[in-house]
DNA sequence: CGCCTAATTGAGAAGTATCAACAGAAGTGG
DNA sequence: CCACTTCTGTTGATACTTCTCAATTAGGCG
């Protein structure tokens, strides 16, 4: 029972630091009866409102969370990629779809056993790491509210970058529609961003969709 | 050890629904060794890098938690009122200030002694609970940066009035610079939607902040 | 190559911020 | 009690940002 509340409390602590996609950090979570699976382009992972049976890893490609606005827009909360859990819900049901955007292969986990197996302290604290992660993930998000777009274009090419390991070139692998409904702006907007970055020498495009950061500094002065 | 599997899921099934401010919520997150304090309008509770050492349950009054941001300004990301609780980090450090708005009270308990109580599975079911609710709200908020300023504020108006219980004429206890802090618009436009929803009959104002919601229906209109 | 889709660019309209002026309420001191 | 100050909120004019709609270009793929 120590160890239960001590690893809780680790876990809490740990999550201030982004985890590595490691697939170490979350292996009790996907330990019991857990499978693979793969999605093709634009498949539907799961609705809204589906039951929120499942939590997920993603173990290749990209997946987007978005919610579906009445005046027919779509609103993008995150971008899933290799090494992230999402699926977590605070309810029975989804409140947002995840649907592939690549070719994609996860992790599937039950969530009842995951949630209902107390003897094991470790699968607590995982869950307890998610969900804290997702929680300052969802935050900083929600910081962009006051940024204007080429502030949130910026941030969100520094976010992308470094969650890919900070590659010299940055393959993405959605479209700019995707990252439009992601920062909530529309894609002319990306895209004038983008070709003045250009001009300015903070970037290079080699094709629509491999961006090389030359200047990191600039896109972080934008933020701060 | 299976009670303690039920109420964990059962917090995390009953979190989508909205918590009463009901004190019994959340009894046993603060049952061990807390006390009440109170603080003065513009006090501050805690500042980003503090320790985060303990958690708050409101009592009385009005807190704003927000960041300040690099070119001088302030991005509120969440007002608190009685019953909901705050302080909860990713980290073992605060990421955001917390200060009172006007005249109020809160329990206050260790953080600690509460995330180590694995043997009170109402314990770890109330943090769950706090934990999930924050993280719906938070998410709930982020859906915004897809807003224009009214439905911005047609949402902002809606929401304070939600959890106040729906009163006839909403007292509000913050200025029109947290609102617009919260929302990440100016005050003018704060006060100029105002004026325009004012003008078509949505809402009366019997002084600054008093706002009686006259067409609720037409709020909710705006944003679905 | 030719087709199709995604991405970029341009022009004008709409939305929002900025700066300035004004109004009203609350507090202060005579 | 009144004059004065101060603070908050509202209103107006203008500049800037972003959206909308249209046209064009660039890439991907048969």
């Amino acid at each position: 029972m120590l160890a239960h509340a001590a690893s809780l409390s680790t876990s809490l602590r740990a999550t201030g630091r982004q985890a590595s996609p490691d697939r170490r950090n979350s292996d009790r979570l996907f330990a019991f009866g857990s499978k693979e699976k793969t999605y093709r382009p634009d498949e539907q992972i799961y609705r809204e409102e589906d039951s929120a049976d499942h939590i997920y890893r993603m173990i290749r490609g990209t997946v987007r969370g978005y919610k579906l606005l009445n005046n027919g827009g779509r609103k993008i909360e995150a971008f899933r990629i290799r090494g992230d859990i999402f699926g977590l819900e605070t309810g029975d049901r989804r409140d947002c779809c995840a649907e592939a955007i690549d070719n994609v292969r996860v992790m599937v986990a039950r969530r009842s056993p995951v949630v209902g197996a107390p003897s094991d302290s470790d699968t607590v604290s995982e869950l307890w790491a998610a969900t804290m992660k997702e929680l300052h993930r969802v935050r900083l998000h929600a910081l962009w509210l006051a940024k204007n777009s080429e502030q949130r274009i910026a941030g969100f090419l520094l976010e992308i970058s470094r969650r890919l390991g900070e590659p010299n070139i940055v393959y993405l692998p959605m479209s700019r529609q995707d990252i439009a409904d992601y920062l909530g702006v529309t894609i002319e907007t990306v895209s004038r961003a983008l070709t003045q970055f250009e001009t300015k020498g903070i970037l290079r495009r080699p094709g629509p969709r491999q961006i090389a950061l030359l200047d990191r500094i600039a896109l972080h002065r934008m933020n701060d």
